[in-house]
DNA sequence: TAGATTGTTAATCGATTAACAATC
DNA sequence: TAGATTGTTAATCGATTAACAATC
């Protein structure tokens, strides 16, 4: 892998790409063109060929791109294959859905534990993952290796939240809050669902069709 | 407005934009001018006012802007008070936490109705939200005005429940289904929450650090 | 009036698309 | 071998940034 310089626009799509030739091994196919695929999913040829060119060359002059190794090389780029280890911060409604739904193996993550300060939760579990306390929360992370946490808690705690657990080493958020967190180390990152931003947009665009 | 050619990119910024200057007005402050609103969002001033300027003069020479002003005026080009109207399809556990937690109302949308065809939930109501039988879903949307359908249902049938709204005159959707939805015609808009794509961008981003 | 800051035009930068030699 | 399709270099397009006259 080279990987110098790959931009957002380029990693935002990685996992579409990685979707989509999973749906294509589902059904089968073996082979695909960067054509092809560029017109399953609304995309120039070009781009595919440009954008898979920063990681490697995954293809074969006359033939195109095998469908189940590609699917491999571009989740392997993408860490599916590293066993990354996750907490939840948070289990009300929505940490509770994502808990019950959330398919995180599939994307390559364990989930070791969620915290909440409510007693009705603590000591339970969702999914086989238990709910600690937050109280154990400080000493759960210095015992364990958690490369990231989901943060499914009120706004008003998020930053303070984010900051206790980038002392204690934390380095990948996957902000749910509604609040735009930042940090001074940029080895830490922070990956944010807005449904607000999301939802205005839509606004937006019903609005001004 | 001109608002001609306006490009996502701008369009992604301006739920940006509503959600700081709501955050200023909060702190009680009066005036900002585009270079400090930039340092506290981390985007040129240059950008700041191209931005703007696609939709009319806000500021003034010397200055800057007013920001409950500017924040009002922003809300309305995102149609905050266009008072549309939503129903949401699915109402399993992340529907569920929609309708508890979402501040619907804050983003300009009126919550009619929620569907599903679990006999548990039909009947009942969340946050005072009705939710009624998949089998009434085609009769109330012919007899009331829906902007916008939030889908939190199956991927299985996500698609198939798209086209028969879609038939059926809607023209907006909150998609959660993590399957790529689409529609011939150009003025169906859907927006999308791709829970995975977001995560693994960020299993990316860990894991090349 | 002098200083600050806008809205806009021009310059730069980066991302997308097109073209094509290499080769399976 | 001939046809297809890659990976890559060059051309184009669009978005971001810089500069500056207008003006509050």
């Amino acid at each position: 892998m080279k990987k110098e310089n790959i931009s957002d626009a380029v990693i935002r799509r990685l996992p579409r790409y990685y979707r989509q030739l999973t749906d294509l091994c589902s059904r089968g196919v073996v082979r695909i063109s960067s054509h092809s695929l560029g017109q399953e999913m609304n995309i120039t040829a070009s781009q595919i060929r440009q954008d898979f060119s920063c990681f490697g060359e995954f293809g074969q002059q006359g033939y195109g791109y095998n469908v189940e190794e590609l699917r491999a090389e571009i989740g392997h780029i993408l860490g599916v294959d590293n066993n990354h280890h996750l907490v939840m911060i948070g289990v009300g409604n929505l940490g509770h859905a994502l808990l019950q739904n959330f398919p995180f193996s599939n994307t390559g993550f364990t989930v070791d534990a969620a915290f909440d300060v409510s007693p009705t939760v603590i000591g339970t579990s969702v999914n086989d993952v238990p709910i600690y306390s937050m109280n154990d929360l400080d000493s759960f992370i210095r015992e364990h290796s958690v490369d990231v946490v989901v943060l499914t808690i009120p706004q008003s705690v998020a930053q303070d939240t984010a900051n206790r657990l980038i002392d204690l080493g934390v380095r990948g958020f996957w902000n749910f809050t509604n609040v735009e967190l930042s940090s001074p180390f940029p080895d830490v990152k922070f990956e944010n669902i807005h449904f607000a931003d999301s939802l205005l947009t839509l606004s937006y665009r019903i609005a001004n069709r």
